[in-house]
DNA sequence: TCAAAAGTGTTAGCCATACACCCATGC
DNA sequence: GCATGGGTGTATGGCTAACACTTTTGA
């Protein structure tokens, strides 16, 4: 609020240099990893409050929405050039809560004043991530203290709206699921057809059928089937898959049709 | 800009309290109607310009992004109550032009300086919406001269990125058209199965078998079939329908599989 | 009686679903 | 060899797609 305009990458929820940012707008990224035959999503811990909140920021001035929210993805999580997929905006007056906001700016010694920075009318625009669980370098922020994954059955109390946005964000993406491709930023670049179909299962929230899952996603064509096999288990050893990285974009881009 | 706020409906897009408008955001609506077998949008031509632009306008501080969209879809076309789609964020850095802004401003007396209101950076978010043709009372606003509909496959040259959201809407509105019906604010309230179809296959740029399409269009559950014929041609008259708003509705909440 | 458009019926083929059966591996 | 999980095959039912046939109406 005093101090100059910092151009780090890591200048992104700071209370520094608000003249550098869009007013009244924000980004929030609902970042979902896969562990353990899970969806899991990437949540900050308050910092002096007892609730948790989505990774988001501000968008400066001379970038763009979209960048905005790939550099909090990377600030947050290490990790760029995924999955990210804009949602939906949330624009209800009074979604930011003054009282919240108070409290947060509380441990940063910040003067909190009527009309100031944190305490306008905040739309924020949602975005989903998917991200290969393992990579993820969980960061927290200047306004949070601790950053982790949580179950979707099991979200802990958040600020605001958040976690209808992330309800929204899982609305969304199963809707995409239907005509667009999944798993590639998701998984690791080989995996095998069981672990792609956990995803699947996960997402859509009940069982598919293993013979036909193998046929559809074969039949789709953005497979590439590497004859090496995995071992280590008392059966037989599965084959390892990778994605065929041209006809996965294609696809991404020209959509298609699921059964489910 | 010198003037008081004015709380009116059509205050939208007027230069006058910017005060009371978040800045920096705005909604630009996608307008489509239905006429002559073909689907139109409607534009507004620029003050002082050769081009048209979307109706759009700024966020009151005290209403709703969602809320903003509905009045400016009132004000331009006098309807309510119709489907009202937000379907896509606009945030480029460069995606609005001074040079547009100032020759808009000109035949409006304000001064225009660096830094003002109307030559700021703006985010804009999109939305679509499907609108009774006939019933539409095309009102243009501050900046434009006139508002007419106009063919899809025929617009005008458009300012800034206009012509790119038309061209997104048409493309959500196609993904929607899979999994949720249309029809409902788009036709009178009582129509025929030719009419609808015909709306399908507008907006699907291709032609659908005519028995198939009834009896798709019939196990929706949608539809009601009114025993009251249509006359006045040289061949069989057709069956009327009107929908079920609940079941339409129902239908639109929870979505389902078109074949095509 | 003919043309045009609407209503209805029918068939073939595809595909999702369900399930069965064989293969590989470690204990 | 047996349990476990992976790979592959097949039958059935349902639905789409294509098209044929009948009905209605005004000219």
């Amino acid at each position: 609020m005093k101090k100059g305009i910092a151009h780090t990458t890591e200048e992104a929820i700071q209370p520094v240099a608000t003249e550098a940012y869009l007013p009244g707008l924000s980004v929030d990224n609902v970042i979902f990893g896969f562990h353990a035959d899970q969806l899991k999503v990437l949540l900050l811990e308050c910092r002096n409050r007892k609730d948790w909140m989505l990774p988001g920021g501000y968008i400066r001035k001379d970038e763009s929405v979209d960048d905005a929210a790939k550099r909090v993805l990377q600030d947050r999580s290490g990790l760029k050039n995924v999955y990210l997929q804009q949602f939906s905006v949330f624009g209800e007056t009074r979604r930011t809560k003054e009282s919240v906001m108070r409290s947060a700016m509380k441990s940063l010694d910040i003067t909190f004043k009527d009309g100031d920075w944190f305490n306008q009318r905040y739309v924020t625009i949602g975005y989903y991530a998917l991200v290969e669980f393992e990579k993820v370098k969980p960061t927290p922020d200047t306004f949070s203290v601790s950053c982790a994954w949580f179950d979707l059955n099991a979200l802990p109390t958040m600020i605001f709206d958040h976690k209808e946005i992330v309800e929204q964000a899982l609305v969304a993406l199963r809707q995409h699921l239907h005509y667009k491709p999944i798993g590639y930023s998701l998984l690791p670049s080989t995996f095998t057809m069981k672990s792609l179909q956990a995803i699947y299962e996960t997402i859509l929230q009940r069982k598919l059928d293993r013979s036909n899952f193998n046929r559809k996603m074969l039949s789709l064509g953005i497979l590439e089937k590497k004859e090496k096999l995995f071992t280590g288990a008392a059966h037989k050893a599965p084959y390892q898959y990778s994605f065929n990285k041209k006809e996965y974009f294609r696809l991404l881009k020209e959509g298609f049709g699921m059964p489910f």
